[in-house]
DNA sequence: GTACACAGTCCAGTTACGTCA
DNA sequence: GCTGACGTAACTGGACTGTGT
């Protein structure tokens, strides 16, 4: 699919969204999870270098050889309790299917809050008769599972922007080639350099082919066309961000 | 104040089990 | 009964933060 292609420039493009960022309010989170779009939201394009654009969590120079260096205990063996390896299978993982009762007591829980703090995973725990990890990891997968459907939700939101866009700028290239065939009507002898420009950054250039027009005024061959494209406010529609 | 170790937690990705068509 | 797809519990590894020494 096209939105989805990716071009190796080194530059980023992104829809951002200026009301509703929604972050969990915990200390331990930094990533930009939970995002989540609201109809009203205005969508915004950012096209910016890769890695330089904010929210880019920074790759660590150590990753991938940290492991080498830590003295801590592996994760299997410090995150397995005493009890938890009673059901005797052969790598401690019996998968259990928690019951409707449970689930649904998660469920409540994960919508008043969507990470837990200690205190709260202890009680919930007990309520539920589980260890306090599988109440920590059901958290985890249910974040997971949140994060997954948003995205899904965003890419179908991106989807219809990109058709919405393109049919704008459609629209639009022909509106400047009918401008563009008015201007020539009006001025016939100026075929050639009105073939010059369309673009606004483009004035410049334009501006010395600039005539006099009798009276000692020096006039901008290109003022209709330049004035056409300052209409172009919108920086979702500015055709001069493609230049 | 700084450096280090450690515990605790997070997320992304993966594995494996239970269920159902 | 077998099988593949799917949902999800559980695991792994890396990163980060807070705390104690």
């Amino acid at each position: 699919m096209g939105v989805d292609d990716s071009c190796n420039t080194g530059l980023v493009l992104s829809l951002g969204f200026s009301s509703t960022l929604q972050t969990p309010s915990k200390p331990y989170n930094k990533n930009p999870s939970f995002l989540k779009l609201e109809p009203n939201d205005e969508p915004s394009l950012t096209l910016a270098l890769s890695g330089v654009a904010g929210g880019v969590k920074p790759a660590s120079p150590l990753s991938g050889v940290s492991s080498f260096s830590s003295g801590n205990k592996p994760k299997r063996e410090r995150e397995l309790s005493s009890d938890e390896d009673e059901e005797g299978t052969v790598n401690g993982r019996k998968k259990l299917r928690l019951s409707k009762e449970q689930s649904s007591l998660l469920e409540e829980s994960f919508k008043q809050h969507s990470t837990l703090n200690p205190k709260q995973k202890q009680a919930l725990a007990r309520q539920l008769n589980l260890k306090p990890r599988q109440v920590e990891v059901w958290f985890q997968n249910r974040r997971a599972r949140t994060k997954q459907k948003q995205t899904e939700v965003d890419c179908e939101f991106l989807k219809k922007c990109y058709e919405t866009l393109t049919d704008e700028n459609r629209r639009l290239q022909k509106e400047v080639q009918e401008l563009k065939a008015l201007k020539l009507a009006a001025h016939p002898f100026h075929m050639q350099a009105a073939t010059l420009t369309i673009c606004p950054s483009c004035e410049r250039t334009a501006a010395a082919g600039g005539v006099s027009d009798g009276d000692g005024n020096s006039k901008n061959l290109f003022s209709l066309a330049s004035k056409t494209h300052h209409f172009y406010n919108n920086p979702l529609t500015n055709p001069s961000a493609a230049c």
